[in-house]
RNA sequence: GGGCGCAUAGCUCAGUUGGUUAGAGCACCGCCCUUACAAGGCGGGUGUCGGGGGUUCGAGUCCCUCUGCGCCCACCA
């Protein structure tokens, strides 16, 4: 045995290695990026930064786990590899969870309170009412909150043994995130890409923001089919209509109908007076009106949903938007209502929310005879904010987009031709976004009206009676970013302007999230701040994702570097699916059956966990199985065993190559596996590389070691032995260096018993470094002889020691070869006194044992 | 209504340009403490490859069609 037995543990094991290696990985800096590379010696990868106020769940582990498999190889290949990592802390999710953890809420008319406490540091009671505190108390309460989730946050990444360079750590509401995404909303601004507007905006109530086409999500909700009587002026007689929505009866600027349908051509062009409020209103045709639907003919209010709002353009309608900001109808009578029947009747819903509003008009209605029979039951789709809870409303508001190419089909073309330019693994996940670009129906709105967010860095000037003139932009120099235009004051004024008649006032909003964070490439390569290291970086050459987040991450990114780069930010889009509960399900947080990856971790091993999450194919949803996790744990058990037994033998002199026609046989079969991986590996499909070399990895231990065991002992002599033992140095070295990607932990601690340095910074295995002239077809008679042996012991009830009086094997010539050149070996694993081979067409094998007669197992 | 994906053993899934009797693991059963490994080893049964049609010497694989499931988008009176 060897000298080097000292550094192999008589019982190796997996306890305790990931913190072992985790510290050793650090103060190496194993994963350090090298800046010093040029472009084309990096591999830049994009990384998602997860949302810090959530938690890491198991969907993370997953797709965490794909991406650093990728890296691995990468860095392996001889690749630098810039690994950033960020945690995306702005937005309205943090908002939330502070509001939840602190008791507070924010209210931008307060002044800032030096001195203020958050009443709650955890567990707010559900009877507290959140008090309400200045805009700079709320963030930097936000930034406290953060802080503590990003500790958490980096710990697991770290347990899972992501290969993160920790040294390039961002964060999306940072300094350097602030000047980023500014700087590019500057220019875009510049450019005319980006762009404020007057206009219909689906907003949420709640939140008191707008909210982008790409954030919201439909929810089948019940409503109720109203019937309503509409009085024609010419007094012919009534119209009837169904709604949804009486309540927006009082904002109702015209009836329409399909211009072809004959129920209504004659009355284009008439008006009508509404039920209640009296106001006049005209008959119109337009093609979207639908015959079919309800009776054919529909009130058009400004505004109840987004074909209202088409209406309203297309028609020239005029506005009368009764719902504000605050979700609730408009407190004084308008002044469209005209009548004393209509004034008595607005009087009794003005300052309702909507709901109040519906069930007081439809008890008015119900009274004065003007709604027939009940309201009718139904289900239908109704839009709402994905992370809301009540139905968006439309509100006429200032925002800021960004155009994407919903407005505007040369830039839609030209985003949808980036789509196609994208490599795409696996690839029908591209018409997830040509699908999306395809059907976009507007820019893309930026502008959100809340606190916890990179401000839009904007001012505009006041008129001389103090109204802003939203035209008159003043934007800061580049040099100055960040800003926030509340706290700073534009150059050529002073702050005692701020308000005043003649002055200024800064840009309330913030930015959406995503506005920022389609920027990470920018942020992470230090576009603002180093331009040296971007050089190196940009474009990227992964994007990791989810296929969730097509339409705005992916969307939002491509869009930012088109505008800014005219080119992709990165050349490849690797997209994980989900994970599901045994149940099919998609596992979300708020099922509760999220379950929590640290103990996953504990429980079998980062490798093991890590091995299941390498198992799901690219793309594909995967279901959560521990049974799959149990199997990585034995891998990694065997690994260290047959590693022990492996580098139990004293190392051969290095220039010794195997001869034995098994161990070169072995080999190239190894040399097929390395091709193999490798090819997969370079496609993104990390699954198929780990399949093979598993597949080659238990085959290797099953039958392989079996085989050549008592020849490494050395029962057939000096040279055979040798052969064996470097046979299995060879290979072990390989199959380490395979597994590293995905089991970093426990290739790293067999690595570290026989080699220096780390594994992850050795270089991927190629066949030239394997014999070239093995028969790895060889292998397979071999096997199945080995095979018919140990079942026909099985059969006879008889131990694997047993011995075989005579082995007859008859079959084809290549397969006698094969057997006849490891007749030692297949003696000795298989305790075989006599061989006996015969040609014949198929590989027959007859087992003759003691006691019983010759068995011949069913083929 | 449009698009995409999926359907293979009881379960989870492989099956790469069409090619012999369709594979793996888990689960289940049996045998074995064999000096790397009993938290192990060896062996075993199980399939109308969702249905139907077509192309082909040959189809799980290609084409058409139907069914079921999932996701995305559109519709929202």
């Amino acid at each position: 045995m060897s000298e080097q037995m000292s550094n192999i543990p008589d019982k190796p094991s997996l306890d305790g290695i990931e913190e072992r290696w985790m510290q050793r990985w650090e103060a190496d800096d194993t994963y350090r990026f090298d800046r010093t590379a040029s472009r084309d010696e990096v591999f830049a990868i994009d990384t998602p930064p997860p949302t810090a106020s959530g938690s890491l769940h198991i969907g993370h582990v997953f797709s965490y786990t794909h991406t650093d498999t990728i890296a691995r190889f990468q860095r392996m290949r001889g690749k630098t590899v810039f690994y950033p990592i960020g945690w995306d802390d702005n937005g309205l999710a943090t908002e939330r969870r502070v509001q939840n953890v602190t008791g507070v809420r924010c209210d931008p008319t307060l002044p800032f309170d030096p001195d203020f406490v958050a009443p709650y540091n955890g567990d707010v009671p559900r009877d507290h009412r959140a008090v309400p505190v200045s805009r700079p108390n709320f963030v930097s309460l936000c930034h406290g909150v953060i802080h503590d989730d990003e500790e958490v946050f980096e710990q697991l990444v770290r347990r899972l043994g992501i290969s993160i360079d920790w040294s390039l750590l961002y964060t999306t509401i940072g300094e350097r995130a602030q000047r980023t995404s500014q700087l590019a909303f500057l220019h875009n601004l510049e450019r005319g890409e980006a762009y404020q507007q007057d206009a219909p905006t689906l907003y949420d109530i709640d939140e008191r923001t707008a909210v982008a086409q790409a954030e919201m999500e439909d929810r089948e909700v019940p409503g109720a089919y109203h019937k309503l009587v509409f009085h024609r002026s010419d007094g012919e007689g009534d119209l009837t209509i169904d709604t949804t929505r009486p309540e927006l009866l009082a904002s109702c600027v015209a009836m329409v109908a399909h211009p072809e349908d004959a129920r209504y051509k004659p009355l284009f062009g008439t008006t009508v007076r509404t039920p209640l409020f009296e106001v006049e209103v005209p008959v119109l045709a337009h093609h979207l009106a639908d015959p079919e639907k309800g009776t054919g003919i529909a009130m058009i209010c400004t505004f109840g949903d987004t074909t209202d709002v088409t209406w309203w353009r297309e028609l020239n309608l005029p506005s009368r938007a009764l719902i504000g900001f605050d979700g609730r109808m408009a407190a004084d009578i308008p002044d469209w209502v005209t009548t004393p029947g209509g004034h008595e009747a607005y009087a009794q819903v003005a300052g309702l929310a909507p709901k109040q509003a519906q069930r007081k008009i439809v008890e008015l209605l119900q009274a004065s005879g003007e709604m027939l029979g009940e309201a009718r039951p139904i289900s239908h789709p109704v839009k709402f904010y994905e992370r809301g809870s009540r139905p968006l409303e439309i509100v006429a508001t200032r925002q800021w987009y960004i155009r994407n190419g919903g407005r505007d089909d040369d830039l839609r073309n030209a985003l949808l031709k980036r789509g196609e330019q994208l490599n795409w693994h696996p690839a029908y996940m591209q018409n997830r976004y040509q699908n999306w670009v395809g059907g976009l129906n507007g820019d893309w709105l930026i502008s959100r009206q809340r606190y916890f967010g990179v401000p839009i860095p904007l001012w505009y000037r006041l008129d001389d009676e103090g109204n802003p003139l939203y035209d008159e932009i003043l934007t800061p120099d580049h040099a100055r970013l960040p800003i926030d235009p509340s706290t700073s004051f534009p150059t050529g004024f002073t702050e005692d302007q701020r308000g005043k008649p003649g002055g200024f006032i800064g840009d309330p909003d913030v930015m959406d999230t995503w506005a920022t964070s389609s920027l990470t490439p920018h942020i992470a390569g230090g576009w603002v701040d180093d331009p040296d290291l971007f050089a190196r970086v940009f474009p990227m050459d992964m994007r990791p994702q989810g296929h969730d987040i097509i339409r705005t991450w992916l969307f939002g990114s491509v869009v930012r570097s088109h505008h800014e780069h005219g080119c992709l930010p990165w050349t490849d889009a690797a997209i994980s699916g989900w994970i599901l509960d045994p149940d099919r399900k998609k596992m979300s947080k708020s099922k509760g059956n999220v379950v929590t990856p640290i103990n996953l971790l504990e429980d079998f091993g980062t490798d093991a966990v890590r091995y299941w999450a390498a198992s799901g194919r690219p793309g594909v949803d995967t279901a959560f199985d521990e049974g799959q996790m149990k199997i990585g744990r034995k891998l990694g058990t065997k690994l260290l065993n047959v590693s022990k037994f492996v580098l139990g033998f004293d190392g051969p002199p290095a220039d010794v190559v195997p001869a034995a026609p098994l161990d070169r046989a072995m080999l190239a079969r190894l040399a097929d596996v390395i091709n193999e991986a490798t090819r997969a590996l370079e496609e993104f499909d990390y699954a198929r590389a780990l399949e093979r070399t598993e597949a080659f990895f238990w085959w290797f231990c099953d039958d392989y070691v079996e085989l050549v065991k008592g020849r490494a002992y050395g029962t057939q002599g000096d040279d055979a032995a040798r052969s064996a033992r470097a046979a299995l140095r060879q290979s072990l070295d390989v199959v380490l260096r395979l597994f590293a990607p995905y089991l970093p932990f426990v290739t790293e601690e067999v690595w570290g018993w026989w080699r220096e340095g780390s594994v992850h910074a050795a270089s991927w295995p190629e066949p030239a470094e394997l014999p070239a002239t093995g028969d790895a077809t060889w292998l397979v008679p071999v096997s199945e002889v080995l095979a018919a042996v140990r079942r026909a012991k099985t059969e006879a009830k008889l131990s694997q020691r047993a011995t075989v009086d005579e082995l007859i094997v008859d079959g084809p010539r290549a397969a006698l070869a094969a057997v006849e050149g490891c007749r030692t070996d297949l003696a000795e694993a298989g305790g075989i006194s006599q061989f006996t081979l015969s040609e014949a067409n198929a590989l027959v094998t007859v087992v003759r044992l003691t006691p019983s007669t010759d068995v011949i197992p069913a083929q």
